[in-house]
Formats: C-alpha cells, structure tokens, sequence
DNA sequence: GCCAACGTTGGC
DNA sequence: GCCAACGTTGGC
C-alpha cells in the first residue's frame, strides 16, 4: 500500500465537503498537471491511503484522511466544453487527463498547518515544504505518513 | 529547439 | 493583493 497527499483548495472541494457524501466516492477531477496525471493514472491503487490538504486558505496545511477507492479513468470534465476544466486537447478516443476516486476516511484531530510540517526536520524532504513547490498530488513515504500523524 | 511572454499556483 | 516559482505556449 502506497501513500499520497492530495491538495485541494477548500472554496473549491473541502474535507467538509468529502464527508459530506457517505459511502460514496468522490472523483478527484480538474488535474491539469501532468505530473500529477501522472501519479494517478499509473501509481495509484485502491486502498491507498492519502492525506487531504487544504491550499490557498487562511490556514493551509493538512486536514484529513481519504483513501482511493476506484481506479484511474479519463477525467470526463476535460471533454465538458461548459466545464472550467475544459481541455479541447483531451478526446474521449485521446485523453490527456485521468482522475482517481477516493472516499473519505475521517478528519484529523486538527489541521496541521504547513508551517508546522515545514519546522520538522525529518518532513524537509517532502516537496510540500520545499519552496515553491506547485505540485498538487505528490507520494509520502510510511515514515513522512507515521511521522505526520503523530504530530497530530 | 530555444527562450521570452504569459498564465497559474499558492504562501504570505 | 502581492509576488516568487514554475509550467506552458508560441514565435522564430
């Protein structure tokens, strides 16, 4: 089992919002980043287990837990020409962007906000704290994971 | 294939 | 709201 951190901003998608659909899986839509695409459509299985981040908020760091809960497929808001995330590039035949599904799991006890995360030492290597790091879908080591939950 | 211009992300 | 960092686009 693998470990991921996913970054949403929450006017956008929140934790909030994720609990909000019981038993129910939510697709992780709108990834234009190949990078990112990347990690989804290739690495991510069911049952990986991801931390929610909440980004360009007044507190942003992390705020829960989900878990993937459904394969990569195309992302069908890229073929949505009334969709913000409208790509003309991206083809049901030829697609160029794929989302996962994840379900959620609980909150954390609290957010742990990236200023935290940036102060301890073992988590310098995550590119979350790294300056000017973009990357919104990014692998977490079982240590980065362990280490960041017992700061919750 | 280079690189300037532009757009986006996201912390602060 | 500002702006640094970075990705993408497009002219050449």
């Amino acid at each position: 089992m693998k470990y991921w951190l996913m970054k949403s901003e929450p006017e956008a998608f929140s934790i909030d919002d994720l609990q909000a659909r019981p038993g129910q899986t939510e697709p992780w839509d709108g990834v234009r980043n190949y990078q990112a695409r990347n990690f989804m459509r290739d690495d991510m299985r069911i049952g990986d287990q991801v931390f929610f981040y909440h980004s360009n908020c007044e507190v942003p760091g992390i705020v829960g837990i989900m878990e993937v809960a459904g394969k990569s497929y195309p992302d069908p808001t890229a073929f949505d020409p009334q969709s913000k995330y409208f790509d003309p590039k991206s083809s049901p035949d030829q697609p160029r962007w794929f989302l996962v599904e994840v379900k959620y799991i609980r909150h954390t006890r609290r957010t742990i906000p990236l200023a935290e995360l940036k102060e301890h030492d073992p988590l310098e290597n995550m590119p979350l704290v790294r300056k000017g790091n973009r990357l919104s879908i990014m692998p977490v080591t079982k240590e980065q994971w362990d280490d960041i939950l017992r700061l919750e």
